[in-house]
DNA sequence: TATATAGTGTTTTTT
DNA sequence: ACACTATATA
């Protein structure tokens, strides 16, 4: 593409942003600027204008998806060579460096990457070994306080240095043995893959060298949320040319909580004077009223870059407010609102996010979108690769693979049960330890080890040798047709379909899933490896599958709603305690945590495109207790002007910041606001005051069933039944009953839609 | 060794 | 409300 070409389409400082192609650059993109459009149209400058080798190109992005779409989006615009560009996540780019220069640190290339599970079993086996008691002792905490040290780069050693009180002594010690295991297991959890590759490229100059002279070009895009060590990389790679160029936006730094060091972005033109900055102020995506919202709300931050979003798109609909009796009217009114203007043609059903704070707000949504037959998904949660049997079956896999991964092999030993029990296990263990093997080859020997029965023995020689089977056939044979031997040969599904309920039913469906995840990669990949497949599986975020094309409701945090955008969105749940959330509130420096949240707050309302809704409910159970929510601050600091507040809500609003903390005039108007619940946890029996928005839905909610216990029933799956019992269970009717061939079945009755005959 | 049961603690956000 | 752990029992 010519020069002129790439730069009309796009604005004056974009275009500033694009031809500053040598030494350091920062770019300050506000919400929705254009920043992906000005970065791609940087990279087919470099190519096409500066005439830089897509092969010394890097970029890296926050998620796999959007490396997806910018490589893709470069591939429009210069047609070919974009294969050679570099696109990728931090984490995905250092395993590649690190696969290749494993040895190098003492690993193999077929390390293990443990995700959270992993580490948590890993950390309560080293708590056991070292006899602490697990209660005095987080195992949890302790791998936090690892993994923040990690993001800034303080080893086992140094921690011990800095920390020399009794706790912190303890946890220099964890983190030592820590790292001693995942060594011996050849294993990296997610902090080491940044960690080690600085450390690969730091122990050797002439390696680091190779780098940086493949990627003279870098690009990092969301550099608000960079932490420390992503920082000391990215500076590493960059020394030789200098040629940085960061996108960022300090207002939505949102990963404090995972070590992003806001300085990073703050101080980019302190580490690099020379730095040219580029401001993106023009936001091209929302309506001027959610867009002034927006700016209205993270005003209130100190310690910012000072700037102000601005826009030539309409005007647009004010932010509605709504607030509700509880979640269910809430998740009731959503899905009544969007099942409304689909039905009206208004919208499709992907125009629509619902956006929440945590994800335990997902299940009253999830339930009333059930209900409702609307179209959804759900973003994150738990996610499917740490389901049980998911991770049984890549437990399998990571032990052909790995050979030294003993969490694995500890884990699957007995799944199915294979009477190897708790005893035997430590017996094998000892052995190991005063042998210095690893738990697998000490199981091998198990006829040696003292104190085994000749039958424990002969189970663990079981066991070894169905491994050492599955191994020797690993090579050559595919992904997905050594998945389904252990599917099979394991008993594992055979197991499951012997339980005959709905629960094993769907884990077999995962199994499946799983096992198609495989042919899939087989597929794409030109040379798939073992190892390549379980690196994906646990590299993948679940955004990154989210399908494009469907057309279904995305529901998902605040958090995994980062760089997207929806014609309507929703926010939900904005309530004092849970956005902002108690954690912040309550923290030791709650200031700087009520920031983070506002931040968060702002990146919400500046994904909506030309709809907004802020809902909130007045009470809301937390921990099975009824908790009065007060309305969020954040919804207080957008000013009144720019609220609906509907026929029948209309509460009254202040245009200004109210006075919240001592009585003083906004006493009145607070009470009023806040319903008068400030101290939490209250109980309140209250009436409904805005009868008119808790009517949707809600008649849908419980209705008793047409049949009683005696009746015989139609359920779309298994037939005829018959009812055995219904029960109350609160929200909903629960109905027994016994389809023959099928068995006795529990479900709900709203859920099941069964049929009188 | 495997299973049922009571008791206990827990929740922010994620690559 | 729910999941996990420790304990008792077969």
């Amino acid at each position: 593409m010519e020069k002129q070409e790439i730069l009309e389409r796009l604005n004056e400082e974009q275009r500033e942003a694009v031809v500053a192609t040598e030494g350091p650059v920062l770019i300050l993109a506000g919400a929705g600027s254009g920043k992906t459009r000005a970065l791609v149209h940087r990279i087919a400058y470099l190519i096409d204008v500066t005439g830089v080798s897509p092969g010394h190109i890097l970029a890296i992005t926050f998620t796999n998806k959007a490396a997806d779409e910018m490589r893709s989006r470069v591939d429009d615009m210069i047609g070919f060579g974009s294969q050679e560009i570099t696109v990728s996540t931090f984490h995905s780019l250092c395993v590649r460096i690190l696969r290749r220069n494993a040895e190098l640190l003492g690993f193999t290339r077929y390390f293990s990457i443990y995700d959270t599970d992993d580490q948590l079993s890993l950390m309560k086996s080293i708590l056991r070994q070292k006899n602490l008691d697990p209660k005095m002792i987080r195992e949890k905490a302790v791998l936090g306080r690892i993994s923040s040290a990690k993001d800034e780069l303080v080893t086992p050693e140094k921690y011990k240095m800095l920390n020399t009180d009794y706790y912190g002594k303890r946890v220099g010690e964890l983190y030592e043995a820590y790292q001693t295991k995942l060594l011996e297991n050849n294993a990296m959890d997610f902090d080491d893959l940044i960690a080690k590759t600085v450390e690969l490229f730091e122990k050797h100059p002439d390696l680091l060298e190779v780098y940086q002279e493949r990627f003279r070009y870098m690009m990092v895009d969301e550099y608000q949320d960079t932490n420390t060590a992503q920082f000391r990389l990215v500076s590493l790679l960059a020394e030789k040319y200098r040629n940085l160029c960061v996108v960022g936006d300090d207002d939505q730094s949102i990963y404090k909580f995972r070590g992003a060091n806001i300085r990073n972005i703050l101080g980019f033109e302190k580490v690099f004077p020379d730095a040219v900055v580029v401001r993106l102020e023009r936001n091209y995506r929302s309506t001027k009223h959610i867009l002034e919202a927006a700016n209205e709300v993270i005003r209130h931050n100190h310690g910012r870059k000072d700037k102000r979003l601005w826009t030539e798109n309409a005007e647009g609909a004010k932010v509605k407010l709504r607030r509700f009796l509880n979640g269910f009217e809430e998740a009731g009114y959503v899905c009544g609102e969007i099942s409304r203007e689909v039905r009206s043609g208004k919208r499709r059903y992907r125009d629509y996010a619902v956006l929440y704070r945590t994800n335990a707000q997902s299940r009253l949504f999830e339930e009333k979108m059930l209900m409702a037959s609307l179209p959804y998904r759900i973003v994150g949660g738990i996610n499917f690769y740490s389901r049980r049997e998911i991770k049984d079956m890549l437990a399998y896999l990571k032990t052909i693979d790995n050979a030294r991964d003993d969490l694995q092999v500890m884990r699957i030993i007995n799944i199915p049960k294979r009477g190897i029990g708790a005893a035997t296990i430590s017996k094998v263990l000892s052995y190991a330890e005063a042998g210095g093997i690893s738990f697998f080859e000490a199981a091998c020997s198990a006829g040696e080890i003292p104190g085994l029965s000749a039958s424990a023995a002969k189970k663990l020689t079981g066991f070894t040798d169905f491994i050492a089977v599955l191994r020797a056939r690993a090579e050559g044979r595919k992904i997905s047709e050594l998945l389904k031997d252990v599917t099979t040969e394991t008993g594992y599904v055979d197991e499951l379909e012997k339980e005959e309920t709905e629960e094993a039913e769907s884990r077999i469906e995962n199994i499946n899933e799983l096992i198609s995840k495989a042919v899939q990669y087989e597929e794409k990949e030109p040379e798939p490896t073992l190892s390549g497949f379980l690196e994906e599986v646990a590299l993948i975020a679940d955004i990154d599958t989210v399908e494009t094309g469907d057309d279904r409701v995305l529901l998902m945090t605040l958090h995994s709603a980062k760089g997207l955008e929806f014609p309507s969105v929703f926010m939900t749940g904005m309530e004092e305690g849970l956005f902002p959330s108690s954690m912040s509130i309550n923290a030791e420096r709650p200031e700087e945590e009520i920031e983070e949240e506002r931040r968060l707050c702002y990146v919400g309302i500046t994904r909506a495109k030309e709809s907004l809704t802020l809902t909130a409910a007045r009470e809301r159970m937390i921990r099975g207790e009824v908790t009065a929510s007060p309305l969020s601050r954040f919804v207080r600091e957008i000013p009144r002007e720019l609220v609906d507040l509907g026929e029948e809500n209309a509460v009254p609003m202040s245009g200004r910041v109210l006075n919240l903390s001592g009585r003083g005039a906004d006493a009145g108007m607070r009470d009023a606001i806040l319903g008068g619940a400030r101290k939490s946890p209250v109980r309140t029996a209250y009436q409904n005051p805005y009868k008119k928005a808790a009517v949707p839905m809600s008649s849908i909610q419980k209705a008793k069933p047409a049949f009683e216990a005696g009746d015989t029933v139609r359920h779309v799956k298994f037939g005829e039944g018959t009812v055995l019992e219904i029960k109350d269970g609160g929200k909903d009717f629960l109905v027994t009953v016994d389809f023959p061939g099928w068995g006795v079945k529990k479900m709900y009755a709203s859920f099941a839609k069964l049929k009188k005959i």
